[in-house]
DNA sequence: TGCGGCTAAATTGTATACGATCTTTTGCGT
DNA sequence: ACGCAAAAGATCGTATACAATTTAGCCGCA
């Protein structure tokens, strides 16, 4: 499928077949936004969905739980993570700590082919973007993420590869959470400028522009604590 | 307990209470090399071990696989994870990449009283390397590990903090396969240099200090191929 | 009517059981 | 004696069953 997305099998064969394909499901949906935050996931719900045993729907929450995707409360259940404002913060601060040092590394082992697979994707989200329908925002979503990851994977570290992987991903639920502007789609152009300035090997732009464009997007959510959480608002309103 | 040791609950209450703890049981003779690369660990064994049943024992193992100290082939088992080479390049690349970053958070942030936590940190540290024995040395091993695990503290980054606690556990096993000098003491006083360059408020020096710090590191390690894993190379000796 | 405690339903925590797959050993044939 | 094949053993993969905890509903009482 797309490069970004069999960019995290680091495990490859490690993890066992059924439970890392529901992981992936899951995981899929809740970056898509078809789930959202705070939706509860039960083990046997998730079990008679995939047609498993409790032990493997367990298994995948638990994986997800890692990647902070999903926050398992002890007797309680499963629920697709809720961000706090805080974390949205810590979130954004570690991509902004760490882009800029794998686009560095990524530019210095960039080959022709791989810039053109960039531009290829950058195409890909333009067209995107013109698309009308849930599907294509959806694409539009994940297709968004899919240039930093891709950025992660020629960077050649696998290590940190992983560490975008989750920090994409739960930008993705803050988005959903604390975004205003109707979608991200604001930043794809800086996408293309920073693969300009990467294509004239003037690195120190590129870096710059990549932690403007991740401001940009912090910039765009407002974190302001929802204490209730819909509970007063609702009232208030 | 040490301060480091509590900066990785992450999940808090969110983790079944009996795998978590058998999860940290075995991390810690992983990072303090009382379990070598290589070494199997069958979920009956762990189970027995710990007088629990394979389900939480496979439980405890899944996790540590998610950390990259326990590989998980399928169908065949778990074993102490043996990185390649090149895995121990990722590993410090990857600290060379963060350290830096997380340095300067925590510089801008941090307190006076921590800063004498760290300087206590120092103490405990040298007075471990003048102790003799085993347990001494597991300790000094784990201290060593606790100074970049406070730091990242400091920066009042939770997500930051984790991948740092992955990378200081893993970077734990690579010495353990690769290093050649006795022990990692030789740091000692560069940790010591970096604490002075923050009370100066000397940010690009202690960065600098950092960077070379990790490297140094890496420097002792042998990191070339071993093919037979001590197959041959027992007799040719 | 409102509050407190009690019981029952739902959900997770853990253990055990069975089936599948890989490894090793054993035995046969050449 | 060597190599290959088949069977036995070990270990993981998954499902089911039971125990513990939490939550929600209900009834009685002030």
């Amino acid at each position: 499928m797309n490069s970004a997305a069999n960019a995290l099998q680091q495990t490859d064969d490690s993890a066992e077949t059924g439970a890392q394909q529901i992981r992936d499901a899951i995981r899929d949906a809740i970056v898509e936004r078809r789930l959202s935050p705070g939706t509860k996931l039960s083990e046997s719900d998730v079990g008679n969905l995939f047609n498993v045993s409790r032990t493997l729907a367990r298994a995948a929450l638990q994986a997800l739980s890692y990647e902070g995707l999903v926050s398992v409360e002890k007797n309680r259940g499963a629920f697709v993570a809720y961000p706090s404002p805080d974390e949205a913060r810590q979130i954004f601060a570690a991509r902004r700590l760490i882009e800029p040092g794998i686009l560095r590394e990524a530019a210095a082992r960039i080959t022709p082919s791989e810039i053109q697979h960039l531009k290829q994707l950058l195409l890909e989200e333009s067209r995107l973007i013109t698309e009308r329908g849930q599907t294509a925002r959806r694409a539009e979503i994940k297709a968004s993420g899919d240039f930093h990851l891709t950025l992660a994977s020629i960077s050649g570290n696998t290590i940190m590869q992983r560490f975008m992987d989750e920090l994409v991903a739960r930008s993705s639920l803050v988005i959903a959470l604390y975004g205003q502007s109707t979608i991200s789609s604001c930043g794809h152009s800086e996408h293309g400028d920073i693969v300009s300035a990467i294509e004239r090997r003037d690195l120190d732009h590129a870096c710059h522009l990549m932690v403007h464009h991740i401001a940009h997007i912090e910039a765009d959510l407002d974190l302001r604590e929802r204490k209730g959480q819909g509970l007063k608002e609702a009232f208030d309103l």
